[in-house]
DNA sequence: ACAAAAGTGTTTGGAATACACCCATGC
DNA sequence: GCATGGGTGTATTCCAAACACTTTTGT
């Protein structure tokens, strides 16, 4: 039996949906979470993982539920993006999405793509696939908002492990800046934030001198960005 | 008779409005207009102007014929701010407000305000009205993100008349940025961008040595935003 | 002549850049 | 011992900040 349309209104409303952008990196390169599409329309296609916003929810709170339920991934941080409007967007009629964007560490969530969420997959920003909908304008402008904010928001650790080299946080910001970067005077820079934890540990098996591990300091960072600190790069 | 509610869908839909906060600037005071509500919720109070985003309108062009019709401004420079969606944020149920906001020269608009706009009026931000929904927590996040963008875009400039003096343009970003700025620097910062057409005009009828009057090059400042340059005050 | 704002130049310190060599490790 | 990346110091350039006096105009 078909479902009756039965909420009503004086006037027509657009229906409203999340989108998420969901940045892993592994060594080498900046990657997103792509859902494959089960349903029409695009059905195969692969889109950024969202949803319709339920009407006890924010749209934040639809966007984190959508990417649990699709992706597995929770408790990260996200930002709203901007709201996608045009009117063509959506086969299916009027649909206005609020999207954000999310830095998660790849490694956490490789293996639950295959079990919470069967059809998320990680892409290489790229050479990923083309997708869904207006996705790929909501991924340019992700991908625009990331760059810019890197240079002045230490948000580049969300992307890696607890603990990372140097050389790994340097190669992560020459991939999103796209640029390369002077080895010393990086080190020197970041350094001087002093946001960073030495700790007692070092590459294991290289075949070169190991390398100290760090980890990021949050309690420090909360602490500066209240008093209106800058983290320029 | 009543209208009846004759728009049906299968799942429920929030609301979807824009609200728009609209900036000017007169010699000492940056100024947001609001407009008295005249019907309930909130009837007799201050808001930004808004209102319900029609079917066969991106949320920017409903922003844009709302500010119209409510203020009588058009043709401005408009900037998506962020989309509200609290679910207690409006009395009359669920509704999602997308906020942009935009920089017009006020005196263009003060003949205005009596007219096309009979309850739109000028509010400095520091001794505004309270305000309906939770336009005081848009109207706050708009003049963080106003703070943030003056910094590194000129924008500054739509807010000024089309001429004007380096002392009009120092004391804007002094209210702007809520701090004093050394005059000669800031005018070598300026310069340096060289953004500014030096007209054959000075003051007329003033008590101390005139001053020259410029103009915003925009020609320029597009050119250069394509090649990529930074406006970093 | 004086009040009031316009307009300008120089010095100084600190940050950004550019650049080259030694160090530890596994093979 | 050699290949590989880790790790560091210094000289130079440029920009930001601090600062004070002369100029023009109306009254």
């Amino acid at each position: 039996m078909e479902k009756e349309n039965k909420y009503c209104y004086k006037y027509p409303r657009p229906a409203v949906t999340t989108d998420c952008i969901i940045f892993g990196f592994d060594e080498s390169d900046l990657k997103v979470l792509l859902i494959e599409r089960g349903i029409e329309p695009f059905k195969g296609k692969w889109a950024l993982p969202g949803g319709f916003v339920h009407m006890d929810e924010t749209t934040e709170e639809g966007a984190k539920r959508e990417l649990f339920e699709e992706t597995g991934i929770k408790d990260v941080y996200i930002e709203q993006l901007f709201t996608f409007s045009d009117l063509e967007r959506d086969p299916r009629g009027r649909v206005i999405s609020v999207a954000y964007f999310s830095l998660v560490q790849l490694n956490k969530y490789e293996a639950k793509a295959g079990d919470d969420a069967k059809r998320a997959k990680w892409f290489s920003v790229k050479n990923g696939p083309s997708l869904a909908f207006d996705h790929e304008k909501i991924l340019r402008m992700a991908l625009y908002r990331l760059k810019g904010k890197i240079r002045y928001q230490p948000i580049g650790f969300e992307l890696l492990s607890e603990k990372f080299t140097f050389t790994e946080l340097q190669h992560l910001y020459e991939v999103i800046l796209e640029m390369s970067i002077d080895k010393r005077n990086f080190r020197k820079k970041i350094q001087k934030m002093d946001l960073l934890i030495e700790l007692d540990e070092k590459q294991e098996n290289v075949a070169h001198k190991a390398a100290k591990y760090y980890k990021f300091n949050k309690t420090k960072y909360e602490e500066l960005s209240l008093k209106g600190f800058n983290f320029e790069i």
